[in-house]
DNA sequence: TAGATTGTTAATCGATTAACAATC
DNA sequence: TAGATTGTTAATCGATTAACAATC
């Protein structure tokens, strides 16, 4: 008897309510309530509470949500309780701003290796890292047990990327080129499109 | 009688028809159909037609739509028939990776001018652009008449570049900072946040 | 004409909100 | 105890899908 799935509009909030509670602990609070969380983010307090029983009882009536505790229990039900290895493909410009990001490591992630196609940069240092031969990706991925990539690559090279580290082992990848990509459905793609977001709010300014 | 407005949900998807659309332009295709595009984009055809049916007739039965006809349609109902200023705020590695990147300009958008507030970098050059002041970014706004902004700062210091960009006159703020901005409600803001987008993939990650 | 695909309606499905008993 | 807030149920709201007449 299998408790039915959690809908993925509801997982897909719980990192936004993460990070909000990772943000109000940084101001040195201790205890939220639906409302204030609610307020935060420009959601309604029933669809925070709503969210949240999907996975548990994390508060208590009269007295709201202990704010480290509730984090730690998100973080244990996205699986940002550890740490993620990452692959990073592409060392172009968007690709060298990830590498020397230091936002990954406290939220879950670590870029493991970078790797690039480009014979000039292969060697060459970004972020502290090196970059490597992409036509080593499938053994460096295999090697580490690597899940997760990062995809910044051109548009025209994206989908071919996205078949070698699929064929890697790859199981969930972030794309920042701005097309569609085909895999199969065992592998999870996220999209990144800054001109997507730009043309959306365009349609409504006047 | 006005018409009732169009959800938003459906505005949002119209980037991704028109994004998909110059893609089949660039492969030489001329016509096409809700089916086809809706395999393309992991949507269905009913979903595609239903959302195009919101803003008028673009297609023909029996034979699908024209593509360029109905790019063009699109681009007009987004506004990007023409090109929209935006300035940047913000020339860390991520500002810079934005101030170079190439792909704006053809998609409706130009980088007008970049900020930042660090005196070490104020007249330095990057993507092209001579880094301004960020004390200046009122004026610069104002008499460019520009209402579209990419915001790359620091989190601590994103709701305080905000609100000037508010006051400036920014209708449309592109967030890049892993916070959420409060804002008047008259302002658009969309949020880039890489790291809610992999936490996303690991909650489905064994 | 026969075949294909649109635009649209009605039915279904799913998500959000309102409300409140439980209880801290 | 009185006040506050949760977790949950039922009602509402909105979005997606299925189906098909219209028609190219």
């Amino acid at each position: 008897m299998r408790s039915s799935p959690v809908p993925d509009i509801v997982v897909g909030r719980l990192p936004l309510y993460l990070r909000a509670l990772a943000q109000m602990q940084a101001e040195g609070k201790e205890i939220t309530s639906s409302q204030e969380l609610g307020e935060r983010l420009g959601i309604s307090s029933a669809q925070i509470r709503k969210d949240l029983s999907q996975f548990g009882e994390f508060g208590k009536q009269g007295t709201g949500y202990n704010i480290g505790y509730l984090s730690d229990q998100l973080k244990g039900i996205l699986k940002v309780d550890r740490v993620w290895d990452v692959v990073l493909v592409g060392v172009g410009d968007l690709g060298r701003a990830l590498a020397n990001y230091g936002g990954f490591l406290d939220r879950g992630f670590r870029i493991r290796s970078i790797f690039d196609n480009d014979p000039k940069k292969i060697g060459k240092q970004a972020g502290g890292f090196t970059i490597q031969n992409a036509a080593d990706l499938d053994k460096q991925i295999q090697a580490a047990g690597i899940q997760v990539a990062m995809l910044a690559v051109p548009s025209d090279e994206a989908q071919g990327a996205a078949d070698r580290l699929v064929e890697a082992g790859i199981r969930a990848i972030l794309n920042y080129a701005p097309t569609s990509l085909s895999v199969p459905t065992s592998v999870r793609v996220e999209y990144i499109d800054p001109v997507l977001h730009l043309q959306h709010m365009t349609y409504h300014l006047p």
